[in-house]
DNA sequence: TTATTGATTGACT
DNA sequence: GTCAATCAATAAA
């Protein structure tokens, strides 16, 4: 069995929300932006009993809690499908949505701050057999994780993950393996928020240029 | 209490 | 390009 390197320390996913305008444009939040960013390239794995499943991070969302309109924690909403959001840096919120399909965020900033990174998709790099039969209608590999809801379903992730911590058995995170250049990184407007007003616009998607396992058609 | 909508996906024209 | 699936959370009444 494949050996998994340690998980990202704690501190890793202590964004201070408190700090100020970020270069972004974005007038709060910074340190979560910066987490979206870094989280490129890092690794998600999941342990299913024996197999360790492992996929490199290619595009992420930040949600920048209270102030934002397009998070489930806009106006300082709590209720129990937000819970986790709430919980400090380095865990898991996992939630059900159109009847149908899970989406995993990685939780940021300090507990009670409900700020968090939305995995938006990934690239299989390990234990790719049991990806594609949990993906059968993928008609190509670089479609097993190409998306919030796709990630989950390839990578096992459902409600029994909400809420866990991102250094355990059966979920975690490790570090970048290889260097990825600022210029390598696209920024755009976030998905499928368009109902939110100015924050339909903030420029809080960060993905790999060019990778062919993000998220949207292919051409 | 009922109605609307959604941090999506996949099939179809 | 359009649209159905499918249901829980949230909003409206």
């Amino acid at each position: 069995m494949k050996r998994a390197p340690a998980p990202l320390p704690r501190s890793f996913y202590a964004a201070n929300p408190r700090r100020g305008p970020h270069a972004s444009g974005v007038p709060f939040g910074p340190e979560t932006v910066d987490i979206a960013r870094d989280l490129l390239g890092c690794v998600l794995w999941r342990r299913l009993g024996d197999e360790l499943l492992a996929a490199r991070i290619v595009e992420t969302e930040a949600y920048l809690g209270a102030n934002d309109r397009a998070s489930h924690a806009r106006g300082g909403l709590r209720s129990a499908r937000n819970r986790s959001m709430y919980l400090a840096g380095g865990h898991a919120y996992v939630y059900f949505t159109y009847g149908m399909h899970f989406c995993m965020n990685v939780v940021t900033a300090e507990e009670d701050i409900a700020e968090a990174v939305l995995l938006r998709a990934a690239e299989p790099i390990h234990g790719i057999e049991t990806i594609r039969r949990n993906r059968p209608k993928a008609k190509r590999d670089s479609d097993l994780l190409s998306g919030p809801g796709k990630l989950c379903m390839g990578m096992a992730i459902n409600r029994e993950q909400d809420g866990l911590p991102l250094d355990g058995k059966a979920l975690f995170i490790t570090a970048r393996e290889v260097v990825i250049e600022d210029q390598e990184i696209e920024v755009t407007s976030r998905i499928g928020i368009d109902n939110s007003g100015e924050a339909s616009q903030w420029p809080l998607r960060f993905l790999i240029r060019g990778n062919p396992h993000v998220s949207g058609r292919k051409r």
